[in-house]
RNA sequence: GGCCUGGUAGCCAAGUGGCAAGGCAGCGGUCUGCAAAACCGUUAUGCGCCGGUUCAAAUCCGGCCCAGGCCUCCA
């Protein structure tokens, strides 16, 4: 049974999807306008996790992730710069997805862009101009909240307390109540669309309304973002979708924290951010950066430091080591408990996940099972098939972490040659040689350890350790 | 001001009534020709503070302090 946090009945519930083993997803991805930052990320790495967990558990999933590639910044880039919209966006997409790859996040199974969809847009806000939820004014269509009662449920927002006043944007105030937001507006910028709403461009909200719908039907299961979207954008995509539709829009409602930097949010707005291409510039594993990202509870804000990225590379690079030096397991006599042992870290770790992503409670299963392991190794018990499993165990729960190095690592027979060369100057106790030979390997990247199971060799990247 | 989070070791971080997980770093040791790795021991008689409930509290209740977020574009 897997358990996550609704942020719509602040509860954890156990998760039934719609459809019996499958799951619909829609995860609201970036706003196409400049590079991503780290903090973006976090939200990116917390949805992977989720796609790739439900996955692991057996559901077919069907995931969305929006392009928002026209909004007041990406226009007002594109007009700077003197680009089409299409170009100036067209250059943060393809950079969003190289990050994505090095960060190993999985593709969604769409990942669709606001401007394709402007026809979408456009039939569902004149579905609730004919309901009577939308109303025109000035070449602009605005929801009215009035008209839906339950709005400003999830966020738990007390109406009244929102009130006209010195923020409310020059372009908004013919609205009939400050509190209604903008579906269509009206033709301002160089960027508009001649449709039968008249020439202008769609509002932020409605593009997820259109799009989940698109892919994922009326309703579907599960909605994720941060929890900066909770007020007023996903609040409004129920409003706007439900009124709509007279169907529930969404089951589970998922949000994860910010990544702080001292202590403050990570944002554009405050200068404090760093892309990831930052952080690579300093030569740090990517990696470690996608654990860092991982290894905290989504709903808990993460304070993100130099200090804990370097303990995230250590982290992984031992845990790579680990796994490396299983091939070297070739002539234990085995042992007995292994198998239970591994069934016992399964069982931590998907007892930890299902219970709302709880990746700490299950990345410490694995970490005692190596823990186990190791004891074993040095005792020189553990056979080539205990370490076959544990091998197969490890890649089987990196499915879902993907944070191993799997790449085929070979000597070549020269290299071969000289670790056996190396023995046997060891036997012979010509230390020295046996000295430079190891030097050889550290030259190029590669550590030598004399073990039970005769002598080992693992790579190390450039740079750590 | 309203609403919502969080405060657990040097750092990161689980734990929501019954002996305080795990990771990183440090220190001491074992092993090793020397290393490396690993293992063993050690690092919170205490979980922001003060009260209360209870046989028993990090955990429940009340009050307070601190930090952050949302209420306006944001992951």
């Amino acid at each position: 049974m897997i358990r996550f946090y609704n942020t719509l009945t602040r509860n954890k519930e156990e998760f039934k999807p719609i459809k019996e083993g499958n799951a619909g997803l829609y995860t609201c991805g970036p706003t196409v306008y400049d590079l991503a930052h780290i903090g973006n990320f976090r939200a990116y790495i917390f949805e992977d996790l989720l796609h790739r967990y439900l996955e692991y558990g057996g559901y077919k999933v069907l995931r969305v992730m929006n392009i928002t590639d026209v909004d007041d910044k990406t226009i007002a880039g594109c007009e700077k710069e003197s680009v089409s919209l299409k170009e100036y966006t067209d250059r943060y997409l393809t950079a969003f997805l190289e990050d994505m790859e090095i960060l190993r996040l999985k593709k969604p199974d769409y990942l669709p862009r606001a401007t394709e969809h402007i026809p979408e847009m456009v039939s569902l806000v004149k579905k609730l101009l004919d309901k009577g939820y939308a109303y025109e004014k000035d070449g602009a269509v605005y929801f009215s909240i009035a008209k839906f009662p339950s709005y400003g449920k999830m966020a738990g927002i007390d109406l009244s307390e929102i009130k006209s006043g010195a923020r409310v944007d020059v372009d908004e105030y013919e609205k009939e109540d400050v509190r209604d937001f903008a579906l269509w507006k009206e033709e301002k910028e160089s960027v508009f669309w001649d449709t039968e709403l008249g020439r202008g461009r769609p509002g932020w909200h409605i593009e997820c309304s259109a799009m989940s719908m698109k892919y994922l039907g009326e309703s579907f299961d599960i909605h994720t973002g941060g929890v900066d979207n909770i007020f007023p954008h996903h609040e409004n995509e129920i409003a706007q979708s439900e009124a709509a539709t007279g169907k529930k829009f969404v089951n589970y409602w998922m949000h994860c924290a910010h990544l702080l930097v001292n202590g403050e949010k990570m944002s554009k707005s405050k200068g404090n951010f760093y892309t990831l291409r930052d952080i690579l510039k300093k030569g740090y594993n990517p990696v470690a950066v996608r654990y860092l990202l991982l290894s905290a509870h989504y709903r808990d804000p993460l304070n993100f430091s130099e200090k804990a990225l370097k303990q995230a590379e250590n982290t992984v690079s031992n845990y790579n080591a680990f796994y490396q030096s299983l091939d070297f397991c070739k002539s234990g006599i085995g042992n007995k408990e292994i198998k239970a042992d591994i069934e016992k870290a399964r069982k931590d770790f998907t007892a930890g996940l299902s219970d709302d992503l709880n990746i700490s409670a299950a990345l410490a299963g694995i970490f005692n099972l190596i823990k186990t392991v190791n004891i074993a190794v040095s005792e020189g018990t553990l056979g080539p098939e205990d370490a076959g499993d544990i091998k197969g165990f490890l890649e089987e729960t990196d499915n879902v972490l993907v944070i191993l190095d799997k790449e085929e690592r070979k000597l070549s027979g020269e290299q071969q040659n000289l670790i056996k060369e190396r023995e046997q100057a060891r036997k012979d106790k010509d230390f020295k040689k046996s000295d430079e030979i190891r030097d050889v390997f550290k030259s190029q990247g590669i550590l030598l350890e004399d073990t039970l199971y005769g002598t080992r060799w693992k790579t190390v990247k450039k740079g750590i350790k």
